[in-house]
DNA sequence: TCAAAAGTGTTAAGTTTACACCCATGA
DNA sequence: TCATGGGTGTAAACTTAACACTTTTGA
């Protein structure tokens, strides 16, 4: 403990998360109804606060499993907020992640959630504090880094069809996106590749499935 | 005061500033000797606590203000970084900052500098903590913007050479650059334009200035 | 007159975009 | 047999990269 340290204020940092998974074609977002005041019965993103003896990661890590029971989501730092008066309740300066999640996995391990549910991207109610903004921010960042290969990786099952990581892709870029070019693109980055798996659950002639490599 | 975040603990919250310059056709690193312990005189980013009644970016501005004598320095947010036990100190949770200077207005200036020092980038000696994490970081954000109007913006001065605006760029990014191809490709971006100012302290022919549109 | 930096175009390679039809299957 | 989603190639537009010589002028 350094004495010049002393003089400085200290504050309670909170750490948000904005948890993107991918389910009925669309890009959804894991929201709950705040727990205690201020502001008690809005809706907001799924947080929680630092603890002294954890790393801020590790403070997003912690709430992630919490919510959703599921370990070692894969998550990226937004970035900090920090508005005097952005928490309405008392001074809370916040560090954004965003995580993706395989709904798949996480249905089965629902029970866990603390009243957590899923909103589409698209059909974002507001929410408490500067968490529309968070959100924004971080969908800004997922759509540029679409095709790095943990994004979708992360977001979907082991075993996945063309069309599915296409349907994917346009999810998260709001945008349609060309069969053919999308197709070469994605093959020629190589990080995916076909298994001899066919899924006919969508379609009477059926699909490859692929798998990303590693 | 909400009754429930009372039981969570409070954190000193830091702002370190990676402070770029512009000199002698290199990129320079605004660092100074660590006032106080620990690690008191050990060379680190400049620095300073969040207070009560300012938002971490406010923070930001202060500092920098406070150590180049500048206000409204052109900055970015890079992220926080909350290891555990970045600070050898105690905990503290930094949010870091780079920021853009205008070398010559700072040596204007120079008086109000907390004995902080231009290094260059290519050279610089170790700091403490995780500083030298901070300034890797930021350099790959500089590089990733260094065609977005606001970056060589708040580098140069007011009127400056397309010869130094490559080497501007050539020093950012740590590569040679095409000379006719930069051009081309700075002119086609249409955020420059040439002024009927000739400069001709580093030719004997002279070469036109330039400035940054509005 | 010459050294030193300023200025200037073209071609090839690579990337991105636009676009339409046949295939396999189960109902 | 037909409706449905799966699968496939090519040409044009655009972008990026490679590359060398002439101009101006002060010492």
């Amino acid at each position: 403990m350094t004495a010049f340290y002393e003089t400085y204020p200290r504050f309670l940092v909170s750490v948000d998360c904005i948890i993107f998974g991918f389910a009925e074609g669309k890009l959804k977002l894991l929201i709950q109804e705040r727990p205690y005041e201020p502001e008690k019965g809005m809706l907001s993103l799924i947080g929680g606060f630092v603890k002294n003896d954890e790393s801020v990661d590790t403070a997003a890590q912690r709430v992630l499993t919490q919510f959703t029971g599921l370990k070692d989501l894969y998550m990226r730092q937004l970035r900090a907020f920090g508005e005097v008066e952005r928490d309405k309740g008392e001074r809370v300066i916040s560090v954004a992640y965003y995580a993706l999640i395989n709904v798949g996995d996480y249905n089965s391990n629902q029970s866990d959630s603390h009243g957590a549910y899923w909103t589409e991207i698209n059909e974002l109610p507001e929410l408490c504090f500067d968490h529309n903004q968070m959100v924004k921010e971080a969908l800004k960042e997922l759509q540029k880094s679409v095709f790095e290969k943990e994004i979708c990786n992360n977001l979907l099952p082991e075993f996945f069809t063309l069309s599915k990581l296409q349907t994917l892709h346009e999810a998260i870029l709001g945008l349609p996106v060309d069969k053919r070019n999308f197709r070469r693109s994605i093959l020629d980055r190589n990080y995916i590749i076909k298994t001899d798996k066919i899924d006919k659950t969508s379609s009477r002639r059926g699909a490859s499935l692929y798998k990303f490599k590693d």
